[in-house]
DNA sequence: TTAACGCCCGTGTCCGCACACGAAAGCAAA
DNA sequence: TTTGCTTTCGTGTGCGGACACGGGCGTTAA
């Protein structure tokens, strides 16, 4: 196997183009105070080999220091956005060495003014990048645009905002993963087989992911004209009372006694699976979505059938290497990352979640 | 955001201790020539704060250089041993600068003679490690124990060998993903259908892989007791008479008129593809593993149902960096890996392929 | 003529660590 | 006390690159 880097140094460069080592630095960080004579020489110098700057030593030289600030929901234990705080912390961890600094901010995401005050106390510090998950639409923008005036770069996670110019993106394609529920869980079921879609009230906006999966989720139906042969039963559940959540599904259950199917379109899935189970309801496939460790041990169990996760902490983990990747090793990056839509099953979620990367 | 590594090094541990930085050196790498007095004071400084070298600065320093040499069956373009290929490349590029260089060397993986050959010439060469994709089993337990001699750490890709101490080993449960493909593909077919198992005849060993896979597919069945209501029928075709095995599965199709299900244990599924194509026999539902590019194609056309993937790529690749975990940056290393069995359809297979981590 | 200024450029120091060399200190034998 | 040897220790140099400082040189204004 051939040698990929041939070992070249600045000072190298610098005997070949005949000038100094100072010179070269000045040509390669675009420094200024060169001569077009020495510009040509080192420029041509560099054409002809390829110089890859040793990266380690550049950080190490380099005294300057990165601030990157996280700017996203708070959260409880184990839900979605303690996995992407996760992916802050690992990412935090491995770049520190690189000079990189990360501080979360938190807000609430049922109320927009915690958002506001957030976003202004980050525009204050001037960082050196940002990483929003924009859930209120109008005041992301705002901030997004002052971050632009002040050449600050930023990046979305977990939904986008199109119209400004972020660095990087990553997130589900979350109307994808609702048409695969869709294709897994009704894909075989006999005519007339009812389906119980769970909904619920949240306090705050509507969830966009949840939505667009409920709307991937009937365009399968549409696709494969499934209306005429399945029975769609909706219901709609709160977000604090699972007294009355159960009463309600055991009502459900009560007057529908062909359920095949239970889906429902956000991660709290587990709290589903503890109803079922206890009202002895285990016949019907149920489906949801996210590796909280409820639901795991729900699919572990059999009681969950199937579920569709993405990667929290990757997605955040990725989102501050790319802004490494962009601002310190100056490499290529991709500016829409849709991450994989995983299908989990009893069978092989031990194995997903043992393969920490 | 508390500081992560709060910036101590060498030196101030000197200070702290009383000692010079040579003394601090000696006591960090267990170089030996210290005195107690010393060894005590600088253990307890090092007890009280935790002290994280500074990696860049140290394989910056070190001139140690590392060789790594990786032993796997020679390969065309686009397969299984290609994509671990890759991993390699990938590796060797993000650890060079760490003064790791990694060479690859083939062998016939059809032909004992050519594996010894490559063995014995890598062992010459008395690397600092070794990766080694045992497909002769006995030739290489031979080489294992030649290298634990030498005290050379090796790690075995894609199957291992429990006997032997090896450091990292990466692949698939291939039982489990066997197993899988069967709940997908057998999970909800009416009574009486029929599934076709395509198993191929290879000129050299049987592989493991496929073997364990159908395995698990078998286990299944048994653990469904779905032995009573499907109708399996298996037939064998050739590795290299694409004309004859069209010409049985023409044959079989013509024979038998309720198949729902077409599964193929090794990577090939995109030859059935092609014939059931040609053939005009859509109806039935394929599945097959593996990622080749052209199992993908079938697999976006719709020709393929499911593809069960792992990452061959990821594999190599992780094992370079476990190495260098274990001999470089001292870290926590995990021995057995087993990667995740990824369960791709038409729908997901988009965003998976873009995702390059 | 000379001081002042701008343009180019070379050199030195430092980043955090590894490693080697040689010096100091301790001790026994002469 | 001097010599010789061993154990222990301090310091210097270099890894590859970033950055600052200051010096040489030509040009212009006083």
């Amino acid at each position: 196997m051939k040698e990929i880097n041939p070992k070249i140094r600045i000072k190298d460069i610098a005997i070949m183009a005949g000038v100094s080592e100072g010179t070269v630095d000045r040509v390669l960080h675009e420094r200024g105070d060169v001569s077009a004579k020495s510009l040509e020489a080192v420029n041509k110098v560099l054409d002809e080999i390829d110089y890859t700057p040793n990266l380690l030593a550049r950080s190490l030289a380099s005294k300057k220091q990165y601030r990157f600030v996280c700017l996203f929901p708070a959260h409880q234990n184990a839900d979605y956005w303690h996995s992407v705080d996760n992916g802050f912390t690992q990412a935090a961890r491995e770049f520190t060495h690189y000079n990189v600094h990360i501080e979360k901010r938190y807000f609430n995401q049922y109320d927009v003014l915690s958002f506001v005050e957030a976003s202004n106390a980050v525009f204050e510090q001037k960082p050196d990048a940002v990483f929003i998950a924009p859930i209120f639409r109008k005041e992301t923008l705002d901030l997004c645009e002052k971050l632009t005036l002040e050449e600050i770069p930023f990046s979305f996670i977990d939904s986008l905002i199109e119209e400004v110019n972020f660095l990087t993106y990553y997130g589900q394609n979350s109307f994808q993963s609702g048409y695969i529920a869709a294709k897994l869980s009704l894909g075989s079921l006999p005519n007339h087989a009812q389906v119980l879609i769970v909904r619920t009230q949240r306090k705050g906006a509507v969830s966009n992911q949840t939505l667009n999966r409920y709307n991937g989720f009937m365009q399968f139906i549409k696709d494969n004209q499934l209306a005429g042969h399945l029975e769609l039963i909706s219901v709609e559940i709160k977000d604090n009372d699972e007294l009355a959540n159960k009463e309600s599904i055991r009502n459900i259950f009560e007057s529908n006694n062909n359920i095949k199917t239970v889906i429902t379109f956000n991660s709290r899935v587990h709290q589903l699976a503890k109803h079922l189970e206890e009202l002895n309801l285990t016949d019907a496939n149920l489906i949801g979505y996210d590796l909280l460790e409820q639901n795991v041990a729900y699919l572990k169990k059999g009681s969950i059938s199937f579920l569709i996760a993405q990667r929290p902490d990757k997605q955040s983990y990725f989102t501050v290497r790319d802004m490494c990747r962009e601002l310190i090793f100056r490499q290529e990056i991709r500016k829409i990352n849709y991450v994989p839509i995983d299908i989990l099953l009893k069978e092989n979620i031990e194995d997903y979640m043992h393969f920490v990367e």
